[in-house]
Parts: structure tokens; sequence; C-alpha cells
DNA sequence: CGTAGGGTTGACAGCTTTCAAGAAGTGTGG
DNA sequence: CCACACTTCTTGAAAGCTGTCAACCCTACG
């Protein structure tokens, strides 16, 4: 036991199920999780709500696609399992993201979504979500802002890969949490972790040893207290220094680039080659 | 030189700009291309065929998103520029994939696209694209085709990363590369790569040196053959067994998991415990 | 012909993975 | 309510792979 947060430091997550106060809104318009809640009441047409119990999967990776889910409250993980038997961590939707559409070319969902927490979605079986796309331009607008969203989350994620270093890959996901936790109007500083270290091991493409060593090292450094599932961000900026650091930069130099439509190539300073590792500030 | 495809067994890289006879259409129609390039020539309403010359920068990592493209021919490395100088190397773009998209959500390009050969794209500046989208009911499902595609391809994209050896990966993304060619109606078999080791690294998240000695390793158990940018796959199933090696396989087992539109969750095999009752499918 | 960039190798330090084992937390059954 | 069973989390130690630094070969290009 160490690491850990003082048992007499009890920490309240705030986990509001309600629409946050300040989801900041796509551009123009409404969430795509407003525009479902706000759909007329028409029988049968209403999209369908369902609870996704914990442990339970609500998408088959290989099964025929029939639906796309937007998740409305809890946690998700959507997983791709190994011809071998390995168990790939692609990475967790929380409230707003969408599941499932990963199936809609093939017709079969390339990877399945698990709960990780008793959980709610809406569920949209594809006739009634083609429907929706065809007549209700606000539900497109917001679907395809959804969606625009979802295809950068997924650049994030190959971010985290980016770092080498275990640790600065643990730092981007706390930090990518933080983010999430913030936007949806909760702490970005007190995280309560809905997944275990072999789900994020396996996010992180690690293992799970790994990432219990990297906690134990961002909690040395302070940037951190951690007790089990519960992480609190002590330092942010801390945090955030650590996370940026990468291989060293690209000695590549990025040529001239003519750019095509105008615009010049942003001159990328690069210069910066951080090895922090050893070096323990901490002298205990 | 060694790894070396012999000297007198020169290769001819084929390499289709036309329509491939055999493009597996979506499901249901058209490709996204396909519908493009059939689109009636109105004046000015025609989308924008554009050349992009060898390394010129199609899209600005961080600019403001007007348009979308679609690759028509040619190759594209997508980038992101840490803000350390490091070039992360999120994909590569081929025929039919689409560019830019990241940016529809925040308004700014996520990130950067480069031509790595002369290549020629489809422009769609946005209010073209939404315009189509509304009004052309062909192109609309075969954008949503293509964006579904595009989310299956960052799933595959996340698997590269999964497997943890070097060696493993760079086999993952040769396959990867294959399978694309063929899908192109090019040959499966022998690849010319249009990046650089220095690329393929970045994009694998390891060292180029790792990427050449990968290459070697590879050749030398004879799945390859490797001349510099072209590499001939000798052994396509040794190359796929020696792509599955991941960490062991999850000691998780596998488990079933009722679907949801049952009941109750099964056991939960992963950290959280199923406690409501079977409760209700839907609530509210 | 000389330079520059790309690709390959070698050597070594360092970080990660593995294998093992112990501590903690959780749920079940008596 | 407590004990037992199990899973999760944390550590330790040794082995292996990968990153880094350097050097060398080759081709393209001025």
């Amino acid at each position: 036991m160490l690491h850990t947060i003082s048992d007499r430091d009890p920490i309240l997550y705030a986990q509001p199920m309600r629409p946050a106060a300040s989801v900041p809104a796509a551009q123009a318009g409404q969430t795509l999780l407003q525009r479902l809640q706000a759909l007329p009441e028409l029988p049968g047409a209403q999209p369908l709500r369902q609870r996704v119990p914990a442990g339970s999967i609500l998408l088959h990776e290989g099964a025929q696609a029939r639906q796309v889910c937007v998740v409305l409250a809890g946690t998700f993980k959507s997983v791709k399992t190994g011809d071998d038997g390995y168990e790939h961590v692609l990475g967790f939707a929380m409230r707003g993201d969408l599941l499932g559409f990963d199936g809609l070319a093939s017709g079969r969902y390339a990877s399945a979504a698990m709960a990780l927490e008793d959980s709610v979605v809406f569920v949209l079986p594809l006739r009634q979500y083609d429907q929706l796309r065809h007549t209700d331009a606000q539900f497109d607008q917001a679907l395809q802002a959804a969606l625009s969203r979802q295809m950068s989350r997924a650049i994030e994620l190959a971010e985290l890969m980016s770092a080498v270093a275990a640790d600065a890959r643990l730092a981007r996901f706390l930090l990518y949490l933080s983010a999430r936790m913030s936007e949806h109007g909760m702490s970005a500083r007190r995280l309560l972790l809905r997944m275990n270290r072999r789900e994020i091991a396996s996010h992180l493409g690690v293992a799970h040893e790994t990432v219990s060593r990297s906690f134990g090292l961002l909690a040395d450094r302070g940037y951190l207290r951690v007790d089990n599932r519960a992480v609190e961000i002590v330092d942010l900026e801390g945090l955030r220094v650590h996370a940026h650091c990468t291989r060293g930069p690209a000695e590549d130099a990025p040529k001239d680039a003519a750019p095509v439509s105008g615009a010049a190539a942003r001159p990328s300073s690069s210069g910066t080659r951080v090895r922090l590792r050893a070096a323990a500030p901490a002298l205990d």
C-alpha cells in the first residue's frame, strides 16, 4: 500500500447521469445525444433506451450489424479478440460515443462492446437509423459531428501509442480521461477508473505489471495519487509535461513541401529531446 | 546487399490508375469514388480533381477545415506533429480513402496530409459536400459506407499496435498493405512501398533501425524478399502466422456473455460485478 | 566528384516483459 | 458475521528486445 490516497481523505466522485450543464455543443447545433433525447415521442419511433448491466456484451464481434448505439450513461470497452484469444482493448466508450458504427460497411461488427459498469444506451436499429438520417436534418447534422469527433478521437488514440515510454502512455491516457470527464461536467482531477489494470494495459499495449509500475512512477513523481481505481491528478501540468515525452523529434527535415492550395507549411520547431527517466527528484 | 531480390529478377509493379475491375462495392451501391466520378457534369458543381505533387501538403494540421478530400490515385501520409516536433505518422491514405474528415467536428484539421508520390484527389468544399449529402442519396450512402470503412480501418490500425514485437507489427503492416493492394486489383504479393523506413517506423511506433532489422528478420525467415522499397511476400501464410504472435492470450477466459436483448448479464469476467437482477431490458 | 538522404548493422544501456509471489479488496457460503 | 475463494494490484529479479549512438554502403543529384 503505497501511492495511496490517505484513508482519511475520502473522495466523492461526482457522476451526474443527467445531461451536464455545459456540454460543448457540436459547432452549430445539438449534440447527437441531445437530439435523440429531444426526438418526438412517436410511439414505436422513439429510439429505444436500453439498460446494459455491467459485464454484459452489447455488441458481439463478428455478429451481423443490425443496430448502432449511442452511449447515454456508463462505460464500455470495445474489444477485438485475436485468433489466438488475445483480447485487445481498442478503446473505452463513454457518454455520447457511438458504438457499432464499424459494422456498417462490412455488415458485421468489427469489435465487441462490453459494459464495464451498469450502463444505458440508445439503440438505433439500422432501419430507424437510416430513416432518421434522411428525415431529420438535425439528427443528421449531429450524427455527422459525432462521427467526425469519433474520428478525431481515433487519432488521439493513435497518439497514445506514439509515446514509447510506458509511463508517458499512461500519462496521456489519464489526461485523455480527464479531458473527457470535464467535458461531461465532472471533475477533471478526480478519476474513478472503470477498467482494471489489465484492460488499461491492453489498451496501451503494455503488460499489466508495467501499468502498475507506471502508476507508481507517476505517483512518486508527485503527479498523481493513486488508490486502486481512484486516481487523483495532483499536478496536471507536470503530468502534461511527462506525457509529452515522445521519441526524439524527427530529424527528418520537413522539406519544402509546396502547399497545394496556397497556404504555407508551418515550420515545425524541432529540437527537444528530453529523457526524463531516472533523474528522480524524490530523495526519500 | 542482403535480403535482396535477385538482380536478374526484375519485378514490375502493376499500378492501375483506372478503376480496378473488381472493387468490392459497398454492400448496396457504388463506391464513393465511383459516385463522384459519375456525378453529372454540371459546370462548377463538378467536384474538383486536384493534382498533388509528391512531397506537397494537401491539408495542414490545425488549419481551418474548409474541405474534405477523397484520394483518387497516389498515396498520402497523415501526420500529427507533436509540440516537441516529433512527427507521428497516423496512417497512409490510398485510393478511395477520405482525408480531412477529422476536421469537421472541431473545424480544424487534426492532422496533416502529405503526398508521398504524385497523387490526385477529389476536393469537396464543405458547402458542396453538405449539398451533395442532402441532394444525392447515392452519394450519401456511399459516403456513409466509406466513413464506416474508415472507422473499421482505424480499428485495424489499432491492432497493428497490439502486437508488441516489432517484427509482428511489421508483418501486420505488410499484410494490411497487401490486402489493400489486392482490393484495388493489384498484386497482393508484390508491394512497392511508397514510404521510407522512418515513416513506417513512426507509424508502427518503433525506431527506424528496428524496422530495418525486422525486415531482415522476416526475410531471413523466408517470408519476404526485400530490396529497399520493393517487397515481395514469398510465404503469405508464414507471414500471417508470424503476425498473429501477440502477447500471451488473455488468461481471462472469453466466457460467453448474454446478448443484451435477452436479459441478465452473465458472470462478469472482468472486474465488474453484475448486480442488477435480470432487470428490465428497457427502462423509462 | 562530393554531398545528402535512405537503408543496414553493430554495440550497449535501459526499459519491458516474464515468471513468481505476496498483499488487498470483493463476493460467497457457512 | 467470519472464513474462504478469487481476482486484482503490486513488487522483485532475470532475460530479452528495443532505442540510441555510430559507422558504413548505396543511390540520387548538383
